[in-house]
DNA sequence: GCCTACATATAGAGAGTCTACATATAGCGT
DNA sequence: ACGCTATATGTAGACTCTCTATATGTAGGC
């Protein structure tokens, strides 16, 4: 699963897995992947502007670290980043509502 | 509500409204409307070029009438379409259970 | 005559996602 | 030494859909 039905839903996501604490790009992956069951596999092409966007916007903040050898940018939530996530949560609920209220049969009644 | 979260989900909509009986562009508009309790208020520069698409790839099939002095271009399901709303419905299904994961808080745990 | 509701349609802008490619380190097996 | 996989970040360009704005026309109420 997957296509073009994430646009507009991706910002709720990476806010969501970056909420208890931070990560860096390939870990939002994982960890996207593992709470979904499998079912995100958000290629690096999507994730990596979206994080830019998300800091420009000031919803996130990053750091570089070096760990292994290897390099890592660390994100994190801003404040800004946390009220955002709030607003995602209940837009999601009415739009899960209104889609769905739509979307159930009404058979011949 | 509104944006571009819709993007991806009109064609389940637009088909799902159509499942009972056939409706012209307008009357698509009010039935979506009406059915997410206001919630949805998909501009005209939206749903006709998408009937046009749908009914290109073969989910809907189109007929011109004159009602009250006025032309309409009434719309039908075919048996494609009515298939394709079936895989639309479940995939919605995978796609709320997908994002629902993600976005449930799981506070400190 | 004017406004609103009904009814369809297109052009162009805008934005985000995807595919494909580019780069680089670490660790394993042979 | 060589190749492969996992880890890790990033960009360019194509793609596709939705939105805004605009255009056209009829019917009915005031």
């Amino acid at each position: 699963m997957n296509s073009d039905a994430l646009r507009g839903h991706m910002d709720a996501l990476i806010l969501s897995v970056l909420e208890d604490r931070p990560l860096h790009g390939y870990a939002i992956i994982e960890a996207l992947q593992e709470r979904s069951g499998g079912a995100l596999n958000v290629p690096t092409g999507t994730l990596y502007p979206a994080l830019r966007r998300l800091e420009r916007i000031g919803y996130l903040t990053s750091e570089w670290a070096t760990v292994g050898g290897r390099k890592r940018r660390t994100y994190r939530l801003t404040a800004a980043g946390r009220r955002q996530l709030a607003g995602e949560r209940s837009a999601w609920q009415a739009f899960t509502a209104a889609i769905g209220s739509v979307l159930t049969p009404r058979g011949a009644g």
